[in-house]
DNA sequence: GCGACAG
DNA sequence: ATCTTGTCGC
């Protein structure tokens, strides 16, 4: 895939005042209510012991031979390289697997982290033959200062469905506390505070969503921070994460991503 | 000065 | 994100 918007490509020779600014018209530009052509129910795991329907029915592979592609992308670093992987899934199976590493120019710098990571990503996306119908990116989409961040900016960009998953809330507050153990498959909505600047206070930016939990343990696990990235809706957006867990923390595509890019990093 | 801060 | 041993629990 390349970009529809070579104008949002992130550049990360930009001044900081011309990164923010660009990221305004970056939010200007994203769709955050759903806006896509594909089934949202048809997205699953389910192997062939599922509810199949007519359309959308699972083969003895556990594929859904008409299930919508979902990627996944994550980024793992070496020295001053990033290595972006990108992993598509069709169900359960993996479609196709591509990889790009790029030099980082820039530091981290929380609100503009697809400066940094957003030329790595562009690059894998490059080398990606299929058009994945969404892409779940890791870090913030609409929770942003600016409603603005990497999963927003990559979608935008590309022009492609994408839904920001982050492990921490970058801004924004949630509407019930998450210091409490919550359940697995509960969702929280993340409302902009003052901090989003480009957002009424109150409006919902997003979700915390517990993709998974302990039963009967003390012990509890962390809420992921969901967010639209671009033409999903918040709600959709935790929909597609919960239907995507296979007991783990992450969903699968972000987390097939993640080994993929440390496997990378491995023989660099 | 203090707090807050995706990856 | 990355650097890292042991440890708890299913």
């Amino acid at each position: 895939m390349e970009p529809v918007r070579p104008e949002f490509v992130p550049d990360p020779s930009l001044s900081t005042a011309e990164m923010e600014a660009l990221q305004r018209e970056i939010a200007d530009a994203a769709v955050f209510e759903d806006d896509f052509a594909f089934d949202p129910a048809a997205v699953s795991l389910d192997g062939p012991v599922g509810q199949a329907t007519l359309s959308a029915r699972p083969d003895e592979e556990g594929t859904t031979s008409d299930a919508p592609l979902v990627a996944g992308v994550d980024q793992a670093f070496v020295g001053d390289r990033a290595v972006s992987a990108i992993v598509v899934l069709r169900g359960r199976e993996v479609v196709e697997r591509v990889y790009a590493v790029e030099p980082t120019e820039i530091p981290y710098v929380p609100g503009l982290l697809s400066f940094r990571e957003g030329g790595a990503i562009l690059a894998a996306f490059a080398a990606l033959e299929s058009e994945p119908d969404i892409v779940f990116v890791d870090g913030s989409g609409r929770i942003h200062y600016r409603e603005a961040g990497l999963a927003t900016h990559v979608g935008v960009t590309l022009d492609v469905p994408t839904i920001g998953v982050a492990k921490n809330l970058l801004c924004g507050r949630p509407r019930e506390s998450l210091d409490e153990k919550l359940p697995e498959g509960a969702r929280v909505a993340i409302e902009a505070d003052a901090q989003v600047e480009t957002a009424p206070a109150g409006t919902v930016v997003g979700y915390a969503v517990q993709s998974r939990q302990y039963e009967s343990s003390s012990r509890y696990v962390n809420p992921l921070v969901v967010s639209p990235g671009h033409r999903v809706s918040a709600e959709t957006a935790a929909d597609l994460v919960l239907a995507t867990a296979a007991g783990y923390k992450l969903p699968e595509p972000t987390r097939l991503a993640d080994s993929y890019a440390d496997s990378v990093k491995g023989d660099l």
